[in-house]
RNA sequence: GGGCGAUUGGCUCAGUUGGUUAGAGCGCCACAUUCACAUUGUGGAGGUCAAAGGUUCGAAUCCUUUAUCGCCCACCA
């Protein structure tokens, strides 16, 4: 016989079985009618990305489901793929860039976007290989990127239909404007913080009176951009300053008193400076109160040329600098401290600032309404469920989105302006929206045309991704087999980002949800509850830990502490469960393999065969296993389908069936008898099952088993899913092997309290309660022999009590230890007490329900009847214990 | 300001529609290394399930309130 290594080591096995698998087409799916297909696609990660605990949960998540559906029979695709991320993935390139001292704009737009793509194929595909690191099973021969040409016609479709519909439009509204990135953001960009601020109170002066009136502001800065000053119509204080005119500090310009309805009375002052161009709400009051806005703000985030003095100083400079000069003038009046939100570029942390510019928005609110039907009819379903919730509250209070980004790396926008016509007319007049580039203006002819210079949000490719993948718009095999998808995993953060717009993309442009079940794992933290990542630096790598522990160790212990879709904390002591499971599972195998000699015998029908009690129950536990992991798997319930694989295998296989078959397996006596060949055959059942039901989880140490073991076909990965017979449920058998546990339980507690070394055997008699327990005790007398060290068991109705010994009841059982010289009899006596006190405090508590005629007659029968049985098992055990106490006394 | 989640043995967490004497992993204590596995085995200690009310024959589980922590959403300057 092979050697075969007394611990599992995953670096011998995993990049060996990846390969396999890769080359074998494993992953691989074709449409085929005759088959149903359950298709995921990937939530594509940035292609700048380097593997986090997140991918490894949400990828995990994901291969679980493709393998176990593919072992079910199903035509498993998983699509995988990469986002070309616009902002993060420029960032990154240009940062690259200014260490050789280069920005982008010396490069200009063709030659910096080379770089990007260089870049791409130098570093893009990083995440790509420690996916595979993971084990995932994803289909690589259909990868995709949201740059491809299939998925930028696609993008460009989509827009176009979209503009045709009057759903894309363009104008000029206060978008978030992140000052770094040089860019706008959609309100899902823009992540609110709360800031410990301050709230400034200053003095306006009012022209031509010797009074004035005192604004609150959070942004000082903003004020050179005023155009007036805003009350509460109804404000008493007020009323007599409506309509007069204002010297605006600093600025000297004159601005007017306005009234309206929008203002607070509570807050601050009273009173609002409006400032159109930097305030959504003031944008809003501007447009009631036809006034015009003025922009002080550059796009890199310093005070424009019309700020006087402050022109050129930064944003926060130039809060500063004010705030100094109106201290000086005296119009500064208070500061208060103010906590209030502040939103943050969510690519690069910096402070965004409400701008107002020209940008191209979707109207959201008609592609919203099929997604909310689709939540409310239970077409789409999230788990866990109480995510509806927060999508619909979304999805109803849904506001257009801004998506072109004044980046250079993404789809640029498919819309050519002819310059003559854009001279001769404002509006609408000149713009072309086409899928090329127009030879000339379909109105005047000119062919001096100009493309957008803007590029899409990166989300705009993403929200397509459940079909452009496929194919779309062209009507390929692909996507009519593939689409819809059957399941979307992926995180909380990007519900609305990316899940929502899906929803909305795939019914209106393919008439049907992208996907019916959407799970929603939680979000991988640090043990201090932080949000992992490379930024906080308290990241645990996934690859360290594949290095350390092993692939199948890091993707067991992950799913195994995932509850029902709550956060998870993580430390790297968590991957020892991991770890330490798949060296069990080696190690088991490992002595079924020695025991099989060469393999199971074929002949062996466990159907019809004469089996052993211990048999019976390793197999009823067996199918109630896979039983109960298959129904946790379809119900999403990741962890309780791992511990449910991982409680059968160690501590039902492993603790008891391996060692209470060790003896027909090793000893002479039984070679070459039929008995061995069944032990065998169930061995191997046991094994060959339980790694299938494992697969899914740790693909890696479960193919390396299975490929030796006996087996057909080519890889555990396209094996069948083990079907649970429930023909084997044998409740008979649980119940005497629950009672041959029981007692050997209660021998070893006995030998432990009286440390009797393991290799000294010892005797034991039993005095069954019942006729019941006494065929059961017989039954499996050798198994209690054998795990209980026993050289000798009697079985009889009535204990025969040598004089030093230990008792103990188990059931209607008594267990007696002859212990020479070693009991105590006082000691034995105070654990027969204590147990009775336990006892009695139990069937008090039964009784006293009994009693309860509410209970009797208002609960179920079953529940009474149960009760009953309850009291009348412990009553026995109690009659024993006072019987042995009353022996020990006389 | 609204919403959501969490609060269970020393630590980290399970606990499906209310019905077991509330479980696991780690840690701890004792014992064990010719035995597939010390990444192990055997035995053990340890919890009035955050608090207070309520519903119910029966509550860790449902309802209300409170406290603490965390997250998300929101245009009050």
């Amino acid at each position: 016989m092979r050697e075969i290594p007394s611990a599992y080591d995953p670096k011998a096995t995993e990049e060996k079985w990846y390969k396999f698998w890769e080359s074998g087409k494993y992953f691989h799916a074709q449409p085929d009618p005759g088959r149903k297909p359950y298709t995921i696609v990937i939530p594509p990660p940035n292609v700048t990305g380097i593997l986090h605990m997140g991918h490894a949960l949400n990828n995990t998540v994901q291969d679980i489901l493709i393998r176990w559906r593919k072992m079910q029979g199903w035509n498993a695709e998983w699509l995988p793929g990469t986002d070309h991320a616009g902002i993060a993935t420029q960032n990154v390139v240009e940062k690259k860039l200014a260490k050789e001292g280069i920005k982008r704009q010396d490069l200009g737009r063709d030659e910096f976007i080379r770089r990007v793509w260089k870049w791409r194929e130098e570093y893009g595909s990083t995440i790509i290989s420690q996916m595979k690191r993971l084990g995932c099973s994803c289909d690589w021969d259909r990868t995709r990127f949201t740059m491809d040409e299939g998925l930028s016609n696609a993008v460009n479709e989509v827009f176009i239909r979209l503009y045709e519909k009057g759903l894309i439009y363009r104008g000029n509204y206060i978008i978030n404007w992140c000052p770094r990135c040089q860019t706008a953001l959609s309100d899902e960009e823009a992540q609110h913080k709360d800031l410990n601020g301050s709230l400034y109170y200053i003095k306006y002066p009012v022209k031509g009176r010797n009074r004035h009136i005192t604004v609150a502001t959070t942004r000082p800065e903003t004020m050179l951009g005023d155009v007036a000053v805003a009350v509460n119509p109804s404000d008493p204080r007020f009323k007599d300053l409506v309509g007069e005119t204002l010297i605006l500090p600093l600025a000297g310009r004159e601005i007017k008193v306005i009234a309206d309805s929008f203002v607070d009375m509570e807050f601050g002052t009273g009173a609002v400076k409006v400032t159109p161009a930097h305030d959504p709400n003031d944008f809003d009051m501007g447009k009631r109160h036809n006034l015009e806005p003025i922009v002080v703000m550059q796009p890199d985030g310093t005070m424009s040329r019309n700020t006087g003095d402050f022109a050129g100083m930064d944003r926060f400079e130039a809060r500063e600098a004010i705030l100094e000069d109106l201290k000086e003038m005296k119009l500064l009046e208070k500061v208060d401290a103010h906590a209030h939100s502040v939103g943050h570029c969510y690519r690069c942390h910096t402070v965004v600032e409400p701008y107002l510019s020209e940008q191209w928005f979707v109207r959201m609110k008609p592609l919203a309404k099929a997604g909310i039907e689709a939540a409310k009819s239970g077409r789409i379903k999230f788990h866990p469920d109480r995510w509806t919730k927060v999508y619909l509250d979304w999805m109803e209070n849904i506001r257009d989105w801004c998506i072109s980004r004044q980046i250079w790396w993404g789809h640029r926008i498919p819309v050519y302006y002819c310059i003559k016509c854009r001279k001769a007319s404002e509006g609408k007049k000149g713009i072309i929206v086409s899928r090329v580039k127009p030879a000339k203006c379909p109105d005047c002819g000119g062919t001096d045309i100009v493309q957008d210079e803007d590029v899409l949000d990166t989300w705009f490719s993403s929200w397509l991704w459940p079909f452009s993948t496929f194919g779309w718009p062209e009507k390929t095999k692909d996507l009519s087999y593939f689409y819809p998808t059957s399941t979307l995993a992926t995180a909380q953060e990007i519900i609305f980002f990316w899940v929502a717009r899906m929803i909305m993309s795939g019914y209106e442009f393919m008439g049907d949800a992208p996907f019916k079940d959407i799970y929603i794992h939680g979000t991988v933290r640090d043990e201090t509850g932080a949000k992992m990542s490379k930024s906080l630096g308290n990241s645990i790598d996934p690859v360290e830990i594949i290095d350390e522990y092993g692939t199948d160790a890091l993707r067991f212990s992950l799913i195994s502490i995932t509850a029902g879709g709550q956060d998870v904390f993580l430390s790297k002591e968590k991957f020892e469960l991991g770890r330490n499971f798949a060296n069990k599972i080696w190690n088991a195998s490992r002595f079924v393999l020695m025991n099989i000699e060469g393999g199971a015998d074929q002949d062996i029908d466990l159907a019809s065969a004469d089996l052993s009690l211990a048999d019976k129950w390793i197999l009823s536990r067996l199918n109630r296993a896979v039983d109960s992991v298959t129904g946790s798997l379809e119900e999403f319930r990741f962890n309780e389908a791992a511990n449910t694989a991982y409680e059968f295998f160690w501590h039902e296989f492993c603790d008891w069936y391996v060692e209470l078959v060790k003896p027909e397996m090793t000893k002479d006596e039984f070679k070459g008898t039929q008995r061995k060949k069944i032990v065998q055959a169930i061995l191997t059942h046991c094994i060959d099952n339980a790694l299938k039901v494992l697969h899914p989880f740790m693909p890696f140490v479960t193919e390396e088993i299975w490929q030796n073991l006996p087996h057909e076909g080519g890889s555990i990965m396209a094996s069948s899913w083990p079907k649970c017979d429930k023909g084997l449920f044998d409740d008979g058998a649980e119940q005497e092997m629950s009672l041959a546990i029981g007692i050997i339980s209660v021998i070893r507690n006995i030998r432990a309290e009286f440390n009797i070394q393991p290799q000294k055997l010892c005797k034991a008699s039993i005095a069954a309660g019942s006729g019941k327990s006494r065929d059961a005790i017989t039954k499996s007398a050798e198994y209690i022999k054998g795990l209980a060290r026993l050289e000798s068991l009697d079985i009889s109705d009535k204990l025969v009590r040598p004089k030093a010994s230990s008792v103990a009841v188990f059931g209607d059982c008594e267990i007696c230890v002859p212990l020479e010289g070693l009991v105590d009899l006082e000691s034995e006596k105070r654990k027969m007490m204590l147990k009775i006190g336990e006892l009695s405090k139990y069937t008090g508590s039964i009784e006293a329900k009994l009693r309860n005629k509410n209970f009797t007659d208002r609960a179920p029968r079953e529940v009474v009847d149960n009760e009953k049985s309850k009291l009348a098992e412990a009553n026995i055990s109690l009659g024993k214990l006072k019987e042995n106490l009353k022996r020990l006394e006389t």
